[in-house]
DNA sequence: TAGATTTACATCGTACACGATTTAATAACA
DNA sequence: TGTTATTAAATCGTGTACGATGTAAATCTA
């Protein structure tokens, strides 16, 4: 007996254009980020970097939601480019600090036309500036409702 | 020489908390997810099976946007599972068609409730909903985009 | 202050993702 | 029709994700 349950098309989901549309964007960033030798989670610790200097593992996973478990390897592929320099801190052994080295820090210059050049691949006369900026908007409150969920 | 710029922010980007949105989605499936034994990609080609019925590889990862390297695995395991089979088509050696086991067509019954719950979770006073309801046209919108940037 | 608890990071196992390549089958065409 | 091109899956290697657990250091507490 079959039963129609349009709650489980794929097209009145929520969470799954969210999956897609994340891969996708994903990809739009590939060619760029080659081009700095670096993966897109390891641009995320980047930036997190550039934009508050060093800091300890928890704190880079606190602003990109990622934990210990994936960060410790992903960090150290970073090490291994020789772009951040891992230590521990000295008042407490358990702290290990991550901060850019000089090549790190350069590569910030090398990306600076990035999100430019991303916001293109987003501008579409499909969807308008506003329809964007009201999206990014509910993007960051979704963002603060589920971490309260979880 | 230090230069401010603010487009590197991660809470000026797009995309970032797009992906940061859909894992912590990810994780609210999880709890509903694990009393079905399931994965969510795993959840989602068992949606495109339960809503199209038999389908090749191929099929699936148009709808789901995935392709046979990541699929590939994933069905044995959904196999192994007795949740679907695999088979080649006689007329076209090269397609393998995935159909549900009993097993498979009777999960959709478990999964039904899923949606609903997940909207409750989503559900918040800081978003309304013609606020979801937006959001979600113009992740769809997004998607279609990339799609052709792609 | 010794023992219990908490914390920060690391490790392990499983499961995606995905670019690149391979293999076998079908289609296209000279 | 034989050769070339295309197509559908599969395979391979690298890099996330993440639950569960381990380890050592710091903190708390009786």
């Amino acid at each position: 007996m079959e039963e129609r349950l349009p709650e489980l098309y794929l097209e009145n989901q929520l969470c799954f254009p969210l999956y897609a549309a994340s891969k996708l964007t994903t990809k739009i960033y590939a060619p760029f980020l080659n081009e700095l030798g670096i993966t897109y989670p390891q641009y995320l610790v980047l930036m997190a970097l550039w934009q508050y200097d060093k800091q300890s593992v928890k704190a880079i996973g606190e602003r990109i939601y990622l934990e210990s478990n994936t960060l410790t390897p992903l960090l150290k592929r970073l090490e291994k480019k020789q772009l951040i320099n891992r230590n521990r801190l000295q008042q407490d052994e358990r702290t290990v600090i991550i901060s850019l080295t000089n090549k790190g820090q350069e590569l910030k210059q090398r990306a600076k036309d990035i999100p430019h050049k991303i916001a293109n691949s987003f501008r579409d006369s499909k969807i308008t500036e506003n329809e964007l900026i009201d999206f990014q908007k509910t993007l960051f409150k979704l963002l603060s409702v589920l971490q309260d969920k979880l």
